[in-house]
DNA sequence: GCCGTTTTCGGCCCGACTGTTTTCAGTCG
């Protein structure tokens, strides 16, 4: 994508260097650096070409030796510094790190003794038995190693979609609560902080009594097999290819063990480096003073930063993007929370050719919610199967008086979901566009286009009066098909100067805009519009995702136009047609 | 390599599990 691209390359090969670096089995902590460099400019707002070699020293966990190693990027288009490791390191050994449970440490010792040099010199070997007898290495090493390498070859592998690996969190919980003795079970990790792909799910149980719980994850329908199974740890693959792991701890812990388990790693190791400055440490089991062993904080995570004399950091802040220093400066910023939401400002009822519910049973379901408003935004014409014509739009206006006389504390708005076509055109006509309260406009077809097409349809739909939102801005769906390419800046800026929004797309398949790029938004001054985009009642909750995308991006209530209350929504519906 | 309420050197988060070891190294998160 055309957004950070730079930000992107540079991550990737700071991060090659660390694998490089860990293969030639330097000083762990120098590897460490290096990934959280990686991590710093992968997660940065602002495209680092756009800065000078100072304000990249600035940045949190680069110092003068990556700056100018940037820099240097910057002018040559490489880094010196990482051609020489290539050149160094057998090309081979990168992929056999790739196998789970095989580290730097077994992937040098197999290279050095037996030859191998890549994924296919270690089948070769593994099937001729020729691992067995390596020091170090059993019977077993090689039979666990023989399973990760045919697992690799299986399809389902790598990071689900979000709202996959959800579905298979929540059954997992289901189960997991049904066992006697449990208190408490939450999933944690990159679902809680609401990643848009998962690479494994972990869940946490609170319990008098630990083997029971792990039995039950051990049983559990959805398990393949156990990969490890302890004291307070268990382990299981299951469906899709999915790694789950449990830690079962007593209640008086639930809240350290769940910043512990929520992660991510990288914002536990700074909040846990502060603790070891204040004389205290801190792990799973709670925050200690060091000397005496005294616990000081462990049964809520409220508790845990408390202590810490921290801002509570909510989970999908929790990337060590400046939230750790915002935290502790008391600085963070209040970012918004599904109950700031006064309405929802895209879905469909069975108008549309795709909606699954009646006008009925979604205003019911919104109204429910508590929201002071619900746009419907059936589909427009130009969308061949779905889309309504001007008749059916007349008609579904006399439904929708109708329907709001049952939800009378809710405002229905009349709505639209606008197509915007290849060179920016939109359904119908001005004078019927107007006639509607609320329209958003989103692309639905033509989306391989070259980055300035896209990007000029899109700013040609903001510049639009009647366009309130720009519907999932990048067309992405999770684990199907990309973004299209977009200059994002361009069209923030095209946003902020005609006073339109761009929508945060709440369903799990979506999540669009994503998390850095609400980022970015804020940073650029857009109004956003977190919407659930629901096609059916049961779509409606997944508002909460789309308010972990934003939080994710650090957005705050008075940027998001959903936040408003009706009279202020529809002053900035006036104030876009104004102009 | 980074960083400072130990501030330009000397530290750097902490624990669980496995396998192959007789006390721990490697890997993972």
């Amino acid at each position: 994508m055309a957004m950070s691209w730079v930000n992107e390359d540079l991550s990737r090969q700071f991060g090659e260097i660390a694998t490089l670096l860990k293969l030639k089995g330097v000083d762990a902590f120098r590897v460490r650096a290096y990934e959280r460099a990686a991590a710093t400019i992968g997660a940065a707002p602002v495209d680092l070409s756009m800065l000078d070699e100072r304000e990249i020293a600035a940045l949190s966990g680069i110092g003068a030796g990556t700056a100018s190693k940037i820099a240097e990027y910057l002018g040559t288009g490489a880094i010196a510094m990482l051609e020489r490791l290539r050149s160094e390191v057998p090309p081979g050994m990168v992929e056999l790190v790739r196998v789970p449970g095989l580290g730097p440490k077994t992937a040098r010792l197999l290279h050095d003794e037996l030859g191998i040099d890549g994924l296919e010199a270690l089948r070769e070997a593994l099937d001729a038995g020729r691992l067995e007898g390596l020091k170090g290495l059993g019977t077993k090493t090689a039979a666990n190693l023989r399973d990760a390498v045919a697992r690799m070859g299986a399809k389902d592998t790598g990071r689900l979609p979000a709202a996959d690996a959800i579905a298979v969190a929540e059954q997992l919980c289901a189960t997991l609560r049904t066992v006697p003795g449990v208190a408490e079970v939450a999933y944690a990790g990159s679902l809680r902080r609401m990643r848009s792909t998962i690479g494994d799910i972990d869940v946490l149980a609170a319990a008098t009594d630990a083997p029971p719980v792990m039995d039950a994850l051990r049983g559990a329908g959805t398990t393949v097999k156990v990969l490890a199974a302890g004291e307070k740890k268990t382990s299981v693959l299951t469906v899709r290819g999915l790694q789950a792991d449990l830690r079962v701890v007593e209640a008086e812990a639930w809240g350290a063990a769940l910043v512990y388990f929520t992660g991510s790693k990288a914002h536990n190791v700074r909040i846990r480096e502060r603790a070891v400055r204040q004389g205290l440490t801190l792990n799973e089991y709670g925050l200690y003073r060091r000397e005496t062993g005294e616990r000081l904080a462990s049964r809520t995570e409220a508790d845990v930063y408390a202590a810490l004399g921290m801002d509570e950091v909510p989970p999908p802040m929790r990337e060590d993007t400046g939230e750790v220093e915002a935290a502790a400066a008391g600085q963070l910023p209040r970012v918004v929370t599904l109950g700031d939401l006064r309405g929802d400002l895209h879905g469909h009822s069975s108008w549309s050719g795709d909606g699954k519910a009646t006008l009925d049973d979604m205003a019911a379901a919104a109204a429910a919610r508590g929201y002071a408003y619900w746009a419907v935004t059936d589909h427009a014409e130009n969308l061949s199967i779905n889309g309504l014509s001007r008749e059916q739009v007349r008609a579904r206006r006399g439904d929708l008086r109708r329907v709001q006389e049952t939800v009378p504390q809710m405002r229905l708005l009349d709505g639209a979901e606008l197509n915007i076509g290849i060179d920016g055109a939109l359904d119908y006509d001005l004078d019927f566009l107007l006639s509607f309260e609320f329209c958003v406009a989103s692309v639905h077809s033509l989306m391989q286009r070259p980055a300035a097409e896209q990007t000029a349809r899109i700013i040609a739909a903001i510049e639009h009066p009647a366009v309130c939102v720009i519907g999932h801005p990048t067309g992405r769906i999770l684990g199907k098909r990309p973004g299209y390419d977009i200059d994002l800046d361009a069209i923030l800026d095209a946003a902020v100067e005609t006073g339109t929004a761009l929508e945060v797309n709440a369903s799990p398949r979506r999540l669009d805009l994503s998390g850095s790029m609400v980022r970015r938004a804020v940073e650029r001054g857009a109004t956003l519009a977190i919407s659930s985009d629901a096609h059916s009642v049961g779509d409606l909750a997944s508002m909460r995702y789309g308010v972990a995308t934003a939080q994710r991006g650090w957005a705050t209530p008075a940027g998001i136009l959903n936040c408003l209350d009706v009279d202020g929504l529809l002053a900035f519906v006036d104030r876009k047609r104004a102009r």
